[in-house]
DNA sequence: GACTTCTTTAGACCACTGGTCTAAAGACCG
DNA sequence: CGGTCTTTAGACCAGTGGTCTAAAGAAGTC
């Protein structure tokens, strides 16, 4: 019902009271979030609010759809149809390499991703869109053991889970360190934690594929 | 002030108090906790409490530090002193089989230490604990650099964040879906997430070794 | 025992939270 | 105009963690 009213709602409005919003969770994280200051600083009252959104996690929910359209659109995510463990880690390392850059460039973009990973409220408010997210990923793992490049032993959620835990792990570092690192150092590391990356999931007996050979 | 107040309690009227309060951050997370449920149920005034601890994370902090002392004592971690990457990593194998096994008799402990994960203002709560608990980790790695066992090419902080990250998620994993396990097939995937754990930590152009290798 | 001083306790109170509900205003139609 | 359906305002609710005042209790001193 509400989530209907939302979307019908003309998009200039809709916008405008999604920016703040946006703002707002960006700042202070999902839980963090004043509902109550949101509405005032939008001039929405509560009457309205519960007109258009049943709760706090259908406005966090239409922010963070919003944003991942709007990620989407910048890393132009093309589908990976590789045939060799090279070419597939090739492509993989393209596309982080893409997404990375996004995020640097759209701060805004990466710190409201930071707040989902941080708060369990969060992930239980956009549990839908997590679920998109992480089938998705789970579809780059099947293409990649199909050709080999990862490895079919473990339960692949399991698996996903694990390395995904790393990515972020990582990321969050970067967050947290790379401002004080110079460009070429953080281009090296980048590349030794695909490195990383790529032997937790390469199959136990696989030869080894240096990071620095998907260069070519 | 009030954290040596709260130490100077005669132990059994602190104990049933973090028995109670325990309970209920092990049930509902730090963040979800009632404090004021805690009190009324503990049949603490709102002037006792704030006289023996400042704040809802000062009693939580009690409570994890309370535990983790339990927890070690059910560990019997002793110092690890190996000479080789093999008797390092058997060495580590041995202690998280032995951590393993506790938390899982131990479900309540297991429960209180997700709970922190789950929440970052917990983390917040408890920041010394978690940098004590850091710093000995920290310590295991360099003992493992210092024997070959694992790579010194990644900043050791970024390599400890997403080594734990890592087992966290399997942690996660395991406390999800392990119930369906039998206890074979867990033995079984305990042993290639430790392999997958081997494999992050090793030096890129180390012999790979086989965690079936130490069992002997 | 009386007086003082310091520790400890009770609980009223505060600003705030997300969420509910009622009543009225506005829009549209015949 | 009257009637109906949508939309809005905002009082209100139970709950939150935390503050503060005033008194009770304990201990020491004369």
């Amino acid at each position: 019902m509400a989530r209907e009213r939302l979307r019908q709602l003309p998009d200039e409005q809709r916008s405008a009271w999604l920016d703040i919003a946006e703002a707002e969770f960006r700042a202070r994280g999902f839980e963090g979030a004043s509902l109550n200051g949101i509405l005032a600083r939008a001039g929405i009252s509560k009457g309205q609010a519960y007109y258009y959104f049943a709760d706090k996690g259908e406005l966090y929910r239409a922010v963070i759809d919003r944003a991942l359209t709007v990620l989407a659109g910048l890393v132009k995510a093309q589908p990976i149809a590789s045939v060799s463990p090279q070419a597939f880690w090739s492509d993989m390392a393209g596309f982080f390499e893409r997404l990375t850059t996004v995020l640097q460039q759209r701060d805004d973009l990466a710190e409201l991703g930071r707040g989902i990973y941080r708060e369990a409220s969060a992930q239980a408010a956009i549990a839908d869109l997590i679920a998109d997210l992480e089938r998705g990923f789970a579809g780059l793992v099947v293409i990649g053991q199909g050709v080999g490049a990862i490895r079919t032993d473990l339960p692949q959620a399991l698996l996903v889970d694990m390395a995904f835990a790393a990515i972020r792990a990582a990321d969050q570092w970067f967050a947290t360190h790379g401002a004080d690192l110079e460009a070429a150092q953080a281009q090296a590391l980048n590349q030794q934690v695909l490195g990383l990356f790529m032997a937790m999931l390469a199959p136990p007996d696989a030869p080894s594929i240096s990071p620095a050979f998907l260069k070519d």
